[in-house]
DNA sequence: ATCGCCGGTGTAAACGTTTACATTCGACCA
DNA sequence: TGGTCGAATGTAAACGTTTACACCGGCGAT
């Protein structure tokens, strides 16, 4: 039922209520109405119902935009991204969100695609007042003075770092010292020839964790072989070319240790179209622990890292940083220890000789039952 | 090294610059810098230029919420969700972003996790006056007259339908056919016994392509059920929650129907945890095509939503409609249809008395370069 | 020479809030 | 009884743009 009989081609829907149609009604000024709103222990009791419900048959609310003006600030921040499809961000973002919603903000979500466009478009963006901080996940925002947009703006970096600049906060996960685990635990298990498929090279936290894999093999007293190390990115097609180096190879690496779980996923796929199997040929190692790594084929051994906690950390930091510095001071740089997980991708080389079969596929099936797949709720 | 000796706790850095400060750098009125930047051709050649050394000295750029409160538009619309996370999601996104973005629109995305106060505060955004127009993909916003509100911002319902709401445009899948295509599929390799897990009981899409279960059941002449008809939600729990039931039923159903991929997947995870097979013991169909449908194990048979032309069929209407309504109308209603990817959760059975085992498995294996996963560029 | 027109510019009024400051009025105290 | 204070409200000036309107020359047409 078309329940209103309204014109079609909506003729400018009159004008929207405003804070004066309210006061016009309730026979009060309008800064009444708008202490009404903001401060309500400052109007008499009286009033203040009068003015509720002129509010209520009004159906008056308030123009953001504004109350935006005239206050400085949008109570939005900006989350500025580099893909919104890619899986690692979600956990992240949904932690971030939590905080914010608590603390009265709301969120705009940027994608830049690595588009210079689109990296112009957000600068101005914030350079347009349109948000009060920024959480930044991309490592560059080019165009941008960030020691100048950060004096008007505050700005955290979200797991990547940005070179050259030491003003802005980071929140991250170890990465180096992830990496290097990784490799100290694929070394434990017996694998002496160990490629790594890296993620972007300019990458800060993608350097971090080639530089963790150099600090296991050198440790370990193995030679760090460059023709090993394969220059990739943080997605799964990045997988699929590093595959068909490994398939070219030879002698081939028992290991694989790949920057990201989107990486492994590339390159289990790829190389399991070959007669090749994973992890009885090659051991497939991962980064991130993104939601699926749980249920792909094999299972994927990988570090999770905490994405709630880092989520809600940068947050943390923007918010009070919005706050205006009050309180305890951030520290500069938070770094997060991720966890192994162990799961199918990953088996011990030789494993007849080290410990029978059955009873080391027992224990990497310990942690079976968590999936690492996103729950929520029905 | 800090650059600027700027005090620390920052005394509100000075005052941004205006466009009264370009004015008066460049000697002309402010009306006349508006010009510039807006209409240029209205201004004479060398007044430009001066203008442009202004802005370019002053490092001036225009602030958005008065130029949004003057223009009375915010240039910016919300995409309103039910969990960012959902994998779903994410390339319809994608082709919003894109299409906003060349419109010169920007997008704030909004998560409502189907929590009342997260609704209610969306509610108040877009009543507030901060965008200028609205995706809807959570199937309500409560407390919210919808008529009312489309009649100040327009809305459209992307891949979602909301009951006794008429008057929104709505651009979907032909979920109805698509489930009932899928189901025909399952019959026509030899499954009589088909229990469907759906989605949340009261979402209109999950109810369709019940309904198309239903038809497919009815016109193959098989009985329809209750008792393999199990309610569930999109999410990976309610598949491991239906898969338990399934253990538990007998006869077991030869194939499970699952109303979105993240159900089949948590069907999948759960059964292989018993000493069931997928797809030996049960056939598992998906809905959707998520970005990892491809690199699941096993790779997961399903419907491919076109997402990417959703969602920009989608922007396209609404930015038709915030641009009043000229041009062609838009269709009160646009349905795409899907496409069958058949990869390996789903067998024929009884395949040994159908076709040789190798062959049948060499057909499914067609399509199974395209991985489905997403792919980005490096 | 007068008129009209047009390109180029300035003046000032919006847009819808918040808030500093002024005002009013009663109560309380000296 | 005059003065002071505080609670409750109103007035009006911001916030930084855009844009309707007015204005001013100069030039071509009459």
């Amino acid at each position: 039922m078309a329940r209103t009989g309204r014109s079609r081609r909506a003729a400018k829907p009159s004008r929207s209520v405003t804070i004066r149609d309210v006061a016009h009604r309730a026979d009060v000024s309008t800064a009444t109405v708008s202490r009404t709103l903001a401060a309500p222990h400052l109007v008499a009791e009286a009033t203040r119902s009068l003015v509720y419900t002129a509010i209520r048959e009004t159906g008056f609310t308030p123009n953001a935009t504004a109350r935006s003006l005239r206050a400085r600030s949008t109570k939005m921040v900006l989350a500025l991204l580099n893909g919104i499809g890619n899986s690692f961000y979600t956990s992240i973002l949904n932690a971030i969100e939590e905080v914010l919603f608590e603390a009265g903000y709301g969120m705009i979500m940027g994608d830049t695609r690595a588009d210079p466009r689109r990296e112009a478009h957000y600068d101005e963006l914030v350079r347009a007042g349109q948000v009060d901080g920024v959480l930044l996940f991309t490592g560059r925002l080019p165009g941008a003075d960030f020691a100048a947009l950060n004096a008007t703006v505050p700005i955290t970096l979200v797991c990547n770092d940005i070179p050259d600049i030491d003003s802005l906060p980071v929140v991250e996960s170890a990465n180096r010292d992830a990496a290097r685990r990784m490799v100290e635990h694929l070394v434990g298990l017996g694998h002496r020839r160990i490629a790594h498929v890296t993620g972007p090279p300019h990458n800060v936290e993608a350097r971090e964790r080639l530089g963790g894999y150099r600090d296991a093999l050198a440790a370990a007293g193995l030679p760090i072989d460059d023709g090993l190390i394969w220059e990739g990115a943080f997605a799964v097609d990045a997988g699929v070319i590093a595959a068909r180096r490994f398939l070219a190879v030879s002698p081939r690496p028992t290991a694989l240790f790949a920057a990201s779980d989107d990486i492994a996923i590339g390159l289990i796929k790829t190389i399991r179209d070959t007669e090749l199997s994973v992890p009885d040929d090659v051991s497939i190692a991962g980064f991130d622990d993104i939601d699926y790594a749980g249920v792909i084929d094999p299972p994927l051994t990988t570090m999770r890292q905490p994405r709630a906690d880092l989520g809600r950390l940068a947050a943390e930091n923007l918010l009070r940083r919005m706050a205006g510095g009050a309180g305890k001071p951030s520290p500069r740089r938070v770094r997060l220890s991720c966890e192994l997980i162990i799961r199918q991708s990953v088996r011990a080389i030789a494993a007849a000789e080290r410990a029978p079969r059955t009873l080391r596929a027992g224990a990497h099936r310990a942690g079976g039952l968590d999936t690492g797949v996103r729950r929520s709720r029905a």
